[in-house]
DNA sequence: TTTAATTTTTAGGCTCACCTAAATTTATTT
DNA sequence: AAATAAATTTAGGTGAGCCTAAAAATTAAA
């Protein structure tokens, strides 16, 4: 059976965001680049650097980032995992705005309890992604990405595409987008690209045409649906 | 509005035990069994009490106990109504058993979202008690205790009577029970009490006839329902 | 390539919530 | 009421996780 590990929030938020800004790419991530999303200073970043390491969670050399081991990952794997399945959970069982439920899942997905996690996962139906449209990872940690996503940042002049999945982490990002009435399954022809700052002229949903900044864009998942 | 009040883990923790251990009655509470409780020692008690004291959550004499101011008590309730609705939750949508809720419901009744609870407490069909019988305070922190409850090991010889609580706190005990068949609803026969140890010889619901320690028979709370 | 700017680490402190050991107050015996 | 026991508080210390300020390493620019 596998080793109980018991940290603490404070090291799975690190695991965490760890695994995030390395991305799929598997990077190697910075102390500063911590600092930033962790909201602390990179002194701090540090002492726990090498906290984690000691612990054989990541691999840090002094002055040279660090990523995860495989152990830290399939915890940091495990932590995703519930921050997604109670985001799921508040937003199909409690009624709540997918707007609303980041922070009270950042608070739920340290509650230790396998039997829990499990159990939400089936009353849940076993859920495949989140409401922002994220992946969920299954029991075993395998997580299944939509293989064919891009950024709406990206997406050529000329092509309709559809949303499917939503940066959580700005919640002025997700009020902002409830209330153009852009979300998950929206269409989008992508009409015009503006060089000087990159912001996009859209059509959204056959019908209102709005610009948006980059700054929305590169948080907007997309699917190519069709060549106009 | 009520000002936002953020505590951390361990001063909740210590405001609900001063509720339990205070009893109906509102009596003082000593250092000695919070630390008991607690698991802590009596100066690490101390000095906590100080820094609830500061805060105006309890009042506290040196050499003289503590008790909960207005303020106090109201957020101990709060929690307890937390626990209590995540026990629920736990039992009927996730198919606890009620021995296995309490440690995971002492970690998710820390989590702090007033829109949460009262949404769970909806998603729930507002019930008025938890798993083990206790009641959940409202919204409001209005409690309906069970008016007329009385524990087993004062139940009179030859009557008649029915669990309608049991005391969460021993996973031992709460096995125990599921072990012989004792629940919420079962109905007891009272036939002898020892009174070398005080242990109880009963008949459970009509068919065994079994002995419960005092221990056991004091974790018991019934009601009256008829005199043999 | 030497200087300047940036990033990261070290050194030393702080608060929180705990601890042990010793001192003090209160309660209980005799 | 004095002596003893028990309960409680004080004093001083610990580790976790953060901080500021200063030093060191790396990267970028002149």
């Amino acid at each position: 059976m596998a080793k109980e590990i018991k940290l603490s929030h404070s090291e799975e938020n690190y695991l965490k965001e760890i695994f995030h800004l390395s991305g799929k790419e598997r990077l190697k991530v910075s102390t500063n680049a911590l600092a930033d999303k962790l909201n602390s200073k990179a002194s701090s970043i540090t002492d726990m650097l090498k906290k984690l390491s000691d612990k054989k969670l990541i691999s840090y050399k002094k002055y040279n980032g660090c990523d995860l081991t495989a152990k830290g990952e399939s915890i940091a794997v495990q932590i995703i995992r519930k921050h997604r399945l109670w985001e799921t959970f508040l937003v199909n069982k409690l009624s709540f705005g997918w707007e609303e439920v980041h922070d009270v899942a950042e608070q739920l997905e340290h509650i230790k309890s396998v039997k829990l996690i499990n159990s939400l996962d089936q009353f849940l139906n076993f859920p495949k992604y989140d409401p922002h449209g994220d992946p969920i990872p299954d029991k075993d940690g395998n997580i299944t990405y939509l293989k064919s996503k891009i950024f709406l940042s990206e997406s050529a002049i000329g092509t309709v595409v559809q949303v499917v999945s939503v940066n959580e982490d700005s919640l002025l990002l997700l009020k902002y987008l409830d209330e153009i009435g852009l979300g998950l399954g929206s269409k989008i022809k992508v009409l015009e690209r503006y060089s000087f700052d990159e912001s996009l002229k859209i059509e959204l949903d056959g019908k209102q045409k709005i610009n948006l900044s980059k700054k929305v864009s590169e948080n907007i998942g997309v699917h190519f649906i069709e060549k106009l």
